[in-house]
DNA sequence: AATGAATGAGCATTCATTCAT
DNA sequence: TATGAATGAATGCTCATTCAT
């Protein structure tokens, strides 16, 4: 009678989304399962139900929010198009997200970076990169593709932490510079030509 | 008798100090006037009258964490001697200190990153870019220097955040793309040659 | 498929050998329909099924427990053989139970005294001590049986209770005294000889 | 208006008092900060400032609770006169004792006995135990007294376990052949005579 | 200037139980 | 007959803050 009780299959999607919506405005550390119970208008155990723990909720939180960016990059028409150059894409790309509403960027990183206390969310914040540098597989080799991620990561950080704005002719031309030391992973011919030959160390290994 | 009470000048130090210690242990999670009373084995009132809020004692914490990155660099003789290659020479210091033990290289990420949600903190993350960035002026322009940083922190966030492992070579090879790209404030001829050497400084500071 | 589901007739008993197991890890308290079912591997609501409230679970596990002493009583060889001194086999007996891994013993002795504040559960301590008694039948009058009983309850509790140990050569000693005081139920003639033998069964069973 | 607040400096004894109630109502299982704190009529946040841990509060009441019987211990004037005989007079306290209400003889037992899987209170069960063989000190060995109290805690756990009847004069029976083989401390010349010579190991070691 | 005592709000989590199947 | 889902109550505990010294 008080409570539209019973059988709600999309509850736990439901509370996911309300999490979201709570890291959003409240940041992570306003996040319990109290303040998703109220904002997912569900009951409390329902909460913990699902989510065994506040980490549980993190990682499917994290993993929702990781599509977004990804989402976009994966749709953009210039990005996948050998003929519009790289680094010109993912700088409007970047300029566009950030340029959005804060609260969306400020709580993608929010998550991403909670990873560096919680090792529960670090095979996520892997798989995002991972995705991301696939995005970029098909322009360039995975080394390169790695550092254009690190890069764009580092600005927007910048951005975000120092009460800064996004330059996005100074991304671009950074962009640029890693990516034309880069080895083209198909035919890349726009107007930068062949420049610094891929004579020394084209892909590296970012990792072990 | 029981306590040194009254007229402890360098009590507010101390305070401090047992912050930083909680948050290398803790998470900033686990900083609360309580702990950090308990850590620097003063009362409980005592933190509060030094601080009266988490956030002013984060600031300060922030401030003190700073410096250790920022002392390596300036007290790095290679990377002050434009004999020596400076991507070379950042890419060392970097592994250096992120090769140290894990906590302290995550305390000071978890300090800087926490800017993104407190206001607060973005003024002290801004001096220390800046400070890093000084440091870097006399060898490149000041974009160059900026994008440096960006690069590092987005591949020491890399390895901080998928739990993966530092690649010097790596590193090497991408801050050589940048810092090729820039402007040499002092004469500085090494065996790359100058690359790219067309935009000098198109987009400059992207902040204040 | 996911599981062997329906017609499990060993359900009921393995949910008791998993109840065993979390007393003996986490003590009564750390007894509930969940951790039994985790601990059993069955289904929450396997566990509710079987046993309605957790004292019927208690009373399982307790009269399951209860065998482990009265089983090294009853199968003594020299407990039953008049031609050893009743004294030196107990307490010799009590030394290798009270000598074992800590848990059994606390976890017999937990449950034991659960009964303390559970009626359901006192009708099978009553069990326990009549089975006890009744190893002793053979050797002496039913009195001093349960004074055994008592005394060896009170040693082995002392032991646990105040992180003692087990002195043997007390507990013989003390054990004698109870046991020359008694009527020897068969002809028990040792070097003792009958000592105080004015009254044989002065206060008899304190209970039912 | 709403509350007496602040500065009551009794406060820390009153909430060991209605612990001690609520323990003797509902049993341990049924302590907990907010059961004590509505029963000792304080705010919920003073039980846990007066006693960080509910071992802590635990400790403290098994503390007071232990005072009881070894109260009525010390102030016996029989107990203390040579002239009386120490069995009946043990068993004679052990009945008025364990005769009043039930509730006041199973709290303290269950105080007691929660030593068994908390360390934290074993060393108060110890102190208790040290403190009424203190009792017994003048009028027999140490070794004798332990076992007076192992048996008198064994009587009276059958009792209590087992919904049994305490029967003073089994009691004082099983008490004096104990004490028989004890060695007197001091003259102590009754009815009894002296009984099994103190031929055989008087006094054996308890423990380490 | 400095601090111990105090408190109400909030936390993550566990729980017995209910209900629909 | 058995069981997964669901839920409201309760748990121990931590906390920032207030207040009276």
């Amino acid at each position: 009678m008080a409570r539209p009780r019973r059988h709600d299959p999309e509850r736990r999607e439901r509370i996911v989304d309300a999490a979201l919506r709570v890291v959003g405005r409240a940041g992570i550390g306003g996040l319990s399962h109290r303040t998703v119970a109220a904002e997912a208008d569900v009951p409390l155990g329902s909460t913990t139900y699902h989510f065994a723990s506040l980490d549980e909720l993190l990682v499917a939180a994290l993993r929702r929010a990781n599509d977004n960016f990804g989402r976009a990059l994966r749709e953009s028409p210039e990005l996948a198009d050998p003929g519009h150059d790289l680094a010109t894409a993912l700088a409007r790309l970047t300029g566009e997200w950030i340029g959005g509403e804060r609260t969306g960027v400020e709580l993608e990183y929010e998550l991403y970076l909670a990873a560096l206390r919680r090792p529960a969310l670090r095979p996520v914040a892997a798989e995002w990169a991972e995705d991301v540098a696939a995005c970029l597989a098909p322009r360039t080799d995975p080394a390169t593709a790695r550092a254009v991620i690190a890069l764009l990561d580092g600005i927007c950080l910048q951005v975000l932490l120092t009460d800064g704005s996004y330059d996005e002719e100074y991304a671009r031309e950074m962009l640029g510079r890693i990516l034309a030391g880069g080895s083209p992973a198909t035919a890349e011919r726009s107007a930068e030509g062949p420049v610094r030959a891929s004579s020394e160390t084209p892909g590296t290994r970012p990792d072990t």
